[in-house]
DNA sequence: GAGTTTGAAACT
DNA sequence: CAGTTTCAAACTC
């Protein structure tokens, strides 16, 4: 895209440039007019460890590697770009796919696919891509035994293929088995057998297959081999939405990072959010770069599992469980692993947890949010689909200080049990109570279908954070609720909970056959990240301006439509319930399993405080109907497959398109099981077309808007971030003064116009984005050539 | 913001 | 299981 001119270009921060294309990614293959974006979140979680290691590097020149490489891909001609980045102990793949829609449309092919390696290491271990189907196929062959040398390394031998539209991961461990990621052709034949509902048109999904031959079985935890079966069901929960063209969807991110950890070494984890394509490094000063990290066990066999723990525990059909094992005593090193062979029978997506000692820890992340993520030093966790409930589960005998993070947008709950007595491992940025708990270590992968892992670490008390004030802090990121839940067994247990389904929020369970007393609570996971709110500050250095109100402070927020449709995980709306206490699940906190938090309601029993009722009425509900909890709809995301109601609405007279009933809310459309009178809700429907382009049109409208409005002023601040320093320093800089509150608004008013004019003439969103990426350019053309001649003028003064 | 409509949940 | 009531959200004005 020539928006801008390569000498303006220089002089611009890399930033806006490079976000927009990294935003978007066309995966057009057979079908331009479909394209199919893969929206994910990427979590990149990056150790302490690599953070050390790859030290050479401050966060801000990866952030910058990782523009450039963004940058670079966007360049025309290269649709996806893959980033590795192999820090010592990490591993990431994003594939950002880049792209601004006008230039996106070409091929398919990956030529252009770039690797970079962030920071100072470089990938020595070979990697090889195909572009031949968007395949990406991340193969592991490295220990986790290894050392130093594996770590500098990173993985040796890893394969990313990118074909058609798959993504494979693959970590060949021991055991060989590959992780494979896929995302199905979008082009409407679905990839993987779907089971839509009547009425949809198939859509990406993304499924984790493991290549030794097994259908789909997601790899959890222990690269070994077969951790936990998911059905190929199951496996579906990832979907991948449809990307309409017209609207600025999520961009397809995907992070992969596996962390191999030498033996011995405490993980610690720093996140690596990726945002609008780059890639940052933050460090919450807040939290203790301790963390969670997946570890894969490379010579265990998952069989073989001493004493581990175990986890899995089935919810809500679809809904997802994660299942934390708590690590024994610190005292054994020898890795275990835990297999999960129970409750794959269930329709549910199982969690897995294993606690294997020092192995590699294999972090996978995904996001849909491309925006803000802030993501706590701690944990990993792979992102799935929107909607997908996961549970907490703390044992109730030991009180592990628990510490969990959400990361906005994200819908991963990051939990860290830590020792209170521990000490902080040295070096370790302002973390308080952190242990240095290294035994935990943890766990999992996760990838639609596979959940999260936990590292636990042996706990005394669960603390609960309760939100830290923001301070001063300038960009603040607030979590956003999810409706996750983490299961996290406090003691070792020996053996599998076979059947936690339907377990209600709130639930105790009671201990494992093993003989131990652990009894287990399912917290929803909101409840406590409610605490932890607005607990995340985000360094991310690049934009300090607080105009990007990206920050809100927990009470309301009202997730700013900033990327508010990119954000699959917002704030629950609140409940105003009245009279049913928050205990019916005509209250819609209650009935998603969750706790009310800023709601307005009125006598709420739906909180820790009133646990006993709580309890009772989610008894109740169950007795009515064992599914009660269950997610009435289907995964994924707005889009498109898979997703119908389990029970079909019953609408008389809303036509089914409004949002009383329950299918159009959710933006399916009606299923043969719908009992609806006068439905109009179905895919040849006109009134429903009618409606949805009107939809369509007001969303991108705002969509637009907002973008333009984000993207502008981080822009902004980073050119006067940029400038400002070297204005002092009298270096050849452009004097930011130039850039003032006038000249902003009267560019805002220039790209607000540019948008206004291309969705009067209704240019397609790809060529009102160029229209108005074009007018920022000539903005700043304008801008830098004032500033520019001032400074001329300066300097010829000063003589 | 008050009042109405709606359909799921709860109840009988 | 069907019919009715209750409820809170969606919608309207
Ligand atoms: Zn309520
Ligand atoms: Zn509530
Ligand atoms: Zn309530
Ligand atoms: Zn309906
Ligand atoms: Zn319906
Ligand atoms: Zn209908």
């Amino acid at each position: 895209m020539d928006v801008v001119s390569p000498e303006l270009n220089s002089l611009l921060p890399d930033e806006i440039m490079d976000t927009e294309a990294i935003e978007e990614v066309p995966h057009s293959q057979s079908e331009p007019t479909h394209d199919t974006s893969v929206p994910m979140e990427t979590d990149a979680p990056v150790t302490s460890e690599s953070l050390n290691t790859c030290s050479n590097a401050t966060p801000a020149e990866r952030v910058q590697a990782a523009t450039a490489a963004a940058a670079a891909d966007s360049a025309p001609g290269s649709q996806s770009s893959i980033t590795i980045s192999a820090s010592s102990t990490l591993f990431a793949i994003k594939p950002a796919l880049a792209t601004s829609t006008a230039t996106t449309k070409t091929t398919d092919s990956l030529t252009g696919t770039t690797v970079s390696t962030s920071g100072t290491q470089k990938l020595t271990t070979p990697f090889a891509f195909s572009a031949a189907n968007h395949q990406i196929i991340l193969n592991k062959v490295a220990s986790a035994q290894a050392t130093e040398a594996a770590k500098a390394a990173a993985a040796p031998a890893q394969l990313i293929k990118q074909e058609g539209q798959k993504l494979l991961v693959t970590t060949i461990g021991k055991s060989g088995q590959p992780i494979v990621l896929q995302l199905p052709h979008t082009g409407g034949k679905p990839g993987v057998s779907q089971t839509s509902g009547d009425a949809k048109s198939p859509t990406p999904q993304f499924k984790v297959v493991t290549i030794g031959g097994r259908e789909l079985k997601p790899v959890v935890g222990s690269a070994g081999n077969q951790v936990t079966t998911l059905q190929a069901q199951q496996l579906k929960t990832v979907q991948i939405p449809k990307k309409t063209p017209a609207s600025s969807t999520a961009p397809i991110k995907f992070i992969i990072t596996k962390t191999v950890n030498s033996k011995g070494l405490s993980p610690q984890t720093s996140v690596t959010p990726v945002i609008a394509g780059r890639m940052v490094t933050q460090t919450s000063p807040v939290m203790s770069p301790k963390t969670i990290t997946l570890s894969e066990p490379h010579n265990t066999t998952i069989q073989s599992i001493p004493g581990k723990k175990i986890a899995i525990s089935p919810l809500k059909t679809p809904s997802k469980v994660t299942v934390v094992s708590v690590a024994s005593p610190p005292s054994n090193t020898s890795q275990k692993s835990v297999a999960l062979p129970v409750n794959v029978a269930l329709g549910q997506q199982i969690l897995a947890v294993q606690q294997s000692a020092p192995a590699s820890p294999v972090k996978v992340a995904t996001s849909q949010t491309p925006a803000q993520n802030i993501k706590p030093v701690q944990s990993v966790a792979v992102g799935g689909v929107g909607g997908s409930q996961f549970k907490t589960i703390i044992p109730l005998a030991t009180q592990p200080n628990v510490q969990q993070i959400q990361v906005p947008g994200s819908r991963f709950h990051y939990v860290r049990l830590v020792t209170a007595t521990t000490a902080n491992a040295a070096g370790q940025p302002s973390a308080p109570n952190t242990s240095s708990v290294a035994t935990g270590k943890p766990l999992v992968v996760n990838t639609g279908a596979v959940r999260m892992s936990v590292p636990v670490v042996q706990a005394q008390t669960m603390k609960q954070v309760a939100p830290k004030p923001l301070t001063s802090a300038p960009q603040v990121v607030t979590t956003t609720q999810t409706q996750q839940r983490l299961i996290m067994p406090a003691t070792p247990l020996t053996q599998i909970q076979p059947n936690f389904t339907n377990l209600p929020p709130g639930t105790v369970l009671t201990s494992a056959p093993g003989g131990s007393n652990v009894g287990y609570a399912v917290v929803p996971a909101q409840y406590v990240t409610q605490l932890q709110q607005s607990q995340f500050v985000t360094l991310a250095s690049s934009s300090s301006f607080p105009a990007s109100s990206s920050v809100q402070t927990q009470a309301k927020l009202p997730y700013n439509g900033v990327s508010a449709a990119e954000t699959t995980s917002r704030p629950r709306k609140p409940c105003n319930c009245t009279k049913s206490q928050c205990l019916k699940l005509y209250c819609d906190c209650f009935a998603n399993g969750e706790f009310c938090n800023n709601c307005n309601c009125n006598n709420c029993f739906n909180n820790l405080e009133h646990e006993t009722e709580r309890l009772k009425a989610i008894k109740t509900c169950l007795d009515r109907n064992p599914e009660a909890f269950k997610p009435k709809i289907g995964k994924g995301k707005e889009g498109e497959s898979d997703r119908r109601h389990s029970k079909g609405c019953n609408c008389k007279r809303s036509g089914c398109l409004k949002n009383y009933c329950e299918c159009y809310e959710a933006k399916i459309m009606c299923s043969s099981i719908c009992k609806c009178i006068g439905c109009k809700n179905f895919e040849e429907s006109p009134e429903r077309k009618t409606l949805m382009h009107l939809a369509d049109a007001a969303e991108v409208r705002v969509q637009q808007q907002t973008a333009a409005k984000t993207k502008l002023s981080s822009q902004i601040s980073d050119l006067l971030m940029r400038t400002t320093p070297i204005i002092s320093s009298g270096g050849g800089r452009l004097p930011y003064t130039f850039v003032t509150k006038e000249v902003l608004e009267a560019t805002c008013e220039c790209l607000l116009e540019q948008a206004k004019r291309a969705e009067q003439t209704r240019q397609p969103q790809a060529e009102a984005e160029r229209a108005i990426l074009e007018e920022f350019g000539h903005c700043l053309m304008s801008i830098i050539s004032s500033a520019g001649k001032a400074k001329t003028d300066c300097a010829s003064i000063n003589c």
